[in-house]
DNA sequence: TAAATTCCCATTGACGACCATATTTTCCCA
DNA sequence: TGGGAAAATATGGTCGTCAATGGGAATTTA
């Protein structure tokens, strides 16, 4: 599978529409399920998405039996309860579910934003004041990145 | 679809009937038995639900654990004993046994909510606080969703 | 026979499939 | 090197289909 990256904001229409960037497209093209899985991020106001294969990963080792343990109870229903299986439409499309727009503060605008292994979804607005804060707290962390940077068409300073 | 994800809410009609949301029914398609399987849940007032395969590779597990203990015996009566076989009908309904609907303090709408492997059905408000809680408690525990992919760290913090 | 359960059909509202248009990007050529 | 054609992408709308729901008929059980 390939990664996602970059940084992309497309228009959510009355329906709830929205376009996946097709470079994101391609990073989940041929597999079982043709569409996204999403979750409302825990700490954040966004929406984390996988490819449905990252999904099945996540399952693997809850066995049926191991479902009377406590913490294994906890973090499936945390995850599983609230993931949505967003299918493309014709067009590469998905429709934001209102829980999850909703948890994300989405109207009308979305950021599509790689993280490698997945992408998340956000308000654009949220989207680049986040990203200036965790910045900001690599700077002051003493951070430093020392790999050849992707693209880094960024937004934020240029 | 081999994994139940989300969250659906249906109405109970006067019969005790309740559609199984499609995406589940999909998930539980091309079976022996036309239906699934369902059993209380031990610690919270919510009923458990799997497909029939499901069920045989539970009784297998239990079989594989010591064959006369006492903590197997007490399992095995648990889950065998309270667990119901309820069939679709021609809508993709089911019909709720009181003693389940009972446990789990369903009257007129219940939620079904995805756990991977298997599914919980729930009354629609125990259900939100449930998650909540589960949410929070993950949040507590620093849990982040990690995508595991063998040979990659690739979705968790660092 | 009464009561409960299963089967069958009708309604409706939401969603997905499909088509039409606009916008952007790519790439070819003058 | 700039312009323009062609392809790919993004966006907007419409319509048909299916899922959810409700009611009644038929069938079973008590």
């Amino acid at each position: 599978m390939a990664l996602f990256l970059s940084t992309f904001v497309n228009k959510v229409d009355k329906k709830g529409r929205v376009s996946v960037p097709a470079q994101f497209r391609a990073a989940v093209a041929d597999q079982s399920f043709n569409g996204i899985v999403a979750i409302p991020a825990f700490r954040v106001n966004a929406i984390q998405a996988f490819d449905y294969e990252s999904m099945q990963g996540l399952s693997e080792g809850l066995d049926a039996l191991e479902l009377f343990s406590e913490e294994q109870a906890s973090l499936a229903s945390a995850i599983f309860a609230d993931a949505h299986q967003l299918p493309f439409d014709g067009e590469g499309r998905i429709v934001l579910p209102k829980e999850l727009a909703g948890h994300a503060r989405i109207t009308d605008l979305a950021a599509f934003v790689g993280q490698g292994r997945y992408f998340e979804i956000w308000e654009p607005d949220a989207a680049r004041s986040h990203r200036e804060q965790s910045r900001e707290q690599a700077r002051r962390q003493g951070m430093t990145v020392r790999l050849h940077r992707p693209g880094d068409e960024g937004g934020g300073r240029r």
